[in-house]
DNA sequence: ATAAAGGTTCCAGTCAGGGGAAGGTCAAGA
DNA sequence: TCTTGACCTTCCCCTGACTGGAACCTTTAT
């Protein structure tokens, strides 16, 4: 199978594919042609890849996952543990977020919009405040 | 002033303060001997960067918001601009967020977490539901 | 025969800095 | 006066996870 048809199937671009070979993640073979000759279980491993990313797993996550998913006689908790960190800090990122949502939403409304010169957002932005 | 001073008083790193007066956010004088030579207004205004930076504006953002900033006759309509658009894009971040949260909250709750080699959470990156 | 579509490698760029080397400058103490 | 250590300078490479583009090769369809 060709890195198109891959690319359809898996949902990922073919850029994304070939990057995915160079860091090692997958090994495709080679045809005679040169082109990359991927296998199904190549395949299913992108489409593990793809959903793992979505999921904000980094790529070194992604690793370690992939070698727990191929190895038939892991522990659940080594799973469990990689993906429990990332919970973690998901959580920080959201609540990272919140606060500066809150903070900005404040100045926004707070702030007339019109054409008028005087603004609290840059006024609190000036503020030395951290 | 040098950068070491301005680094404390600003909350920045030196490494940071010498990038924004490479892209032109800063423009601090020279001494003699080659050192930065900061004024007052070189650390109000990397206050503000630093200010506006920590609440996730891009560097670009922060190029325009500054130049508002030194723009006495601005509309405070344009500022608003900038910062809700910043907001909705905040909120779109929280949103997938929340859900990458929910997704993997399910998955890591119904994986036992032993020593056993079947794991919920392998299983479901498994699938091909994106 | 030719053109389009698909494949290949390699190089460079993104964003916002961080790390560290090699070297110049300054202030304080012996 | 000398030296030590803190501070400053530029320079270049590194990060993560790709993305874009150039130059070139192969396959397929007309």
């Amino acid at each position: 199978m060709n890195i198109g048809e891959v690319s359809t199937r898996a949902n990922l671009p073919a850029k994304t594919i070939r990057y995915y070979e160079e860091i090692g993640l997958v090994k495709p073979l080679r045809d005679t042609n040169g082109y990359r000759a991927f296998r199904e279980s190549d395949v299913h491993k992108l489409v593990f890849l793809g959903r793992a990313r979505a999921l904000g797993f980094t790529i070194e996550d992604c690793r370690a996952l992939t070698a727990l998913w191929e190895d038939k006689a892991r522990a659940s908790a080594d799973v469990r543990n990689i993906a429990s960190d990332h919970l973690i800090q998901i959580e920080a990122k959201i609540a990272d977020l919140q606060a500066m949502h809150e903070t900005l939403s404040h100045l926004v409304s707070s702030c007339a919009g019109d054409d008028r010169p005087d603004c609290p957002i840059l006024q609190s932005l000036e503020k030395v405040t951290r």
